[in-house]
DNA sequence: CTGATACTTAAGTGATTGCTATAGTATCCC
DNA sequence: GGGATACTATAGCAATCACTTAAGTATCAG
């Protein structure tokens, strides 16, 4: 598998509670990094640096625009985790009909 | 959310391509430890190591019979997962109608 | 021009990872 | 019993993480 090092890269970034919180509010529109920052009691530092992360795995994508960094949500990155998800689930279903009465 | 602490885990697990790997053998059905380490070039006690990983994120569960240890899939924790992706999308979809257009 | 704002860069730190090597313990098979 | 098999437990180690502090560099507003 040749994305096996982009699967890395993503489930390692929602890993983590903070960009899991920033992930989130950017589904909700764009944000600048002060603001994607607010809820946590971090600085601004280190919201820059887990938005570093985030960019890297090709969860967000952001641009700068005088001092302001615009940051947002890349939904095809999420669509890449959801893909693996459902080929597991796949082989899961066809395979596992004996397992799932037998649970517990 | 009281849960953060299990999709941590969870995304952590999902993060090593070795784990990533387990999971999917595991998904054709249960496998022994060692089975489970065939395709990696690792020591035995590395396989256990991930192995313990996996079992602490609730993904996989295993039981001992005579010396070996056999591995199951639980897949309430990969549907876990996938709710979480589900929610996101959900927000996604639902205020980003202008943002696909503008897209690039 | 000047101060406040919005990051950005770099260095340092303690904790956690992903291994290895080594030395077990508990079956199973003859 | 005695050797092979299947883990299991412990220690150690280099690399990576999630921060912090401190010191920048650009804007923007008045």
């Amino acid at each position: 598998m040749q994305q096996a090092h982009a699967l890395d890269a993503l489930f390692q970034a929602l890993a983590d509670p903070a960009r899991r919180g920033m992930i989130a509010r950017l589904c909700r529109g764009p944000a600048s990094v002060s603001e994607l920052g607010k809820p946590f009691e971090m600085t601004l530092s280190a919201v820059a640096q887990h938005l570093q992360v985030l960019e890297a795995s090709g969860l967000v994508r952001s641009q700068k625009l005088g001092r302001v960094r615009t940051c947002r949500l890349e939904a095809k990155a999420l669509e890449r985790v959801d893909r693996w998800l459902s080929a597991r689930r796949a082989s899961w279903e066809t395979m596992q009909p004996r397992a799932k009465l037998e649970a517990r």
